[in-house]
RNA sequence: UGGGCUAUCGCCAAGUGGUAAGGCACAGCACUUUGACUGCUGCAUGCGUUGGUUCGAAUCCAACUAGCCCAG
């Protein structure tokens, strides 16, 4: 068997290569270029196509034996995550380019190019878990044993066809175990730094790349309450989001915190923690992996962001691309853009974009 | 011009003689493969100014300055 290693250059891919060569497979490590460093403005060594980090991966594929490529997706990249990226906070939204980036790069266009080189197989770096479920005829998508580290939330994703044919050789150790790996095999990436950040905005200023990538203009605009009556000057929508509380730049009497955001009066709305508590949303660009329509209502729980405790909540699906999801409790600050993730246990049943 | 009220950190605001709460904002750190949230730490040798009373004053007294309100 053979298989495709997405290597970023960091521990996580490294040691996946590693685990992947140990169990007997073939393997061809391969690095995406998703942009040029002088195109976002930056040099920096930590973003996860630097020339340093692509180094590393060589490095490390030379250590363990394997051919090694650089795969060119910097036009790709470009399409279909940095512009819908600067498009969704344009319109007020708040987009999740990591999802953005598995759906269409690492899960589609790499994907491809693993059957092209004939491979089997392609394996990442994530913490999470695939399985076959003879009885449903389906393969599962499956949180990580660790759930400290899980993953899981931003592979849902994943189509039938991908799980098929995917790997997550770190979804049942922890991260101790990841590094303890990469220590033995020498890596020399053993003890870098996880990852953070937006890979293409390292700084974490957001708002300036897009100012500076896009020249889009961003015009101030009024920070209003729910009555209307003006509170301030906003530095322009697209540094904001719903739930944010700092930054504002605003003294009050109690914490205030932005309640929405509105594109086309150029306003943000400030209000109260518990004006942000909602019960039910809408989630379109659905995916759905343990079944192909939810027929009934379903009792399941889902998370509404990444590091987030999933919630119970009852699921319908209204149309095809559309998911209705209540939940018991209100929950903080459901916010447009960000995805809904549903959990059955440690099983991913499927999930979409909020709208 | 008379009468009254108020002046404490960028904003709001405790404190009525015993050695400057708190909230917001701001900064840093932690957390984190998205944005947020959250947590922790820092942030007024000084309370409009100048004098006075007192062992001791933001707190009492006086004058001055500024702002607000009511008269005109």
């Amino acid at each position: 068997m053979k298989a495709l290693i997405a290597m970023s250059g960091g521990v996580d891919s490294s040691v996946a290569a590693q685990i992947m060569a140990s169990r007997g497979y073939e393997c061809v490590g391969c690095t995406m270029r998703l942009y040029e460093n002088d195109v976002i403005g930056k040099d920096l060594l930590d973003t996860c196509c630097s020339l340093e980090n692509t180094q590393d991966a060589r490095s490390v594929s030379e250590k363990i034996g394997i051919p090694y490529h650089i795969v060119h997706y910097e036009n790709l990249f470009t399409e279909e995550v940095i512009e819908p990226f600067i498009d969704e906070y344009l319109h007020g939204r708040t987009p999740n380019p990591c999802i953005e980036c598995n759906r269409c790069l690492k899960f589609e266009h790499l994907f491809s190019k693993m059957k092209e080189l004939g491979c089997d197989v392609l394996a990442t770096g994530h913490y999470a878990r695939t399985k076959y479920d003879p009885e449903r005829g389906r393969y599962l998508l499956l949180k990580a044993l660790d759930p400290a580290k899980d993953q899981s939330y931003v592979l849902y994703v994943l189509t039938q066809e991908q799980l098929a044919h995917v790997q997550f050789p770190l979804g049942d150790q922890d991260k101790n175990k990841t590094r303890e790996i990469a220590s033995e095999s020498g890596f020399r990436n053993a003890q870098k730094h996880d990852s953070q950040d937006i890979c293409f905005v390292p700084d974490g200023d957001y708002a300036g790349f897009i100012e500076r990538y896009s020249g889009a203009e961003c015009p101030p605009g009024d920070f209003v309450d729910a009555q209307g009556n003006v509170l301030g000057r906003h530095k322009g929508i697209i540094h904001y989001t719903l739930g944010q509380r700092r930054g504002l730049g605003i003294p009050a009497a109690h914490r205030c915190y932005v309640t929405k955001i509105d594109p086309e009066t150029n306003t943000v709305t400030l209000g109260t923690n518990d004006d942000l508590m909602k019960r039910t949303l809408y989630a379109r660009r659905i995916n759905l992996i343990t079944v192909d329509h939810i027929d009934s209502p379903l009792r399941c729980s889902a998370k509404i962001r990444y590091r987030h405790k999933e919630q119970p909540c009852t699921v319908t699906q209204p149309e095809d691309d559309l998911l209705r999801v209540e939940f018991d409790e209100p929950q903080r600050a459901i916010t447009p853009g960000q995805s809904v993730v549903l959990y059955d246990g440690d099983v991913v049943i499927g999930g979409g974009v909020i709208k």
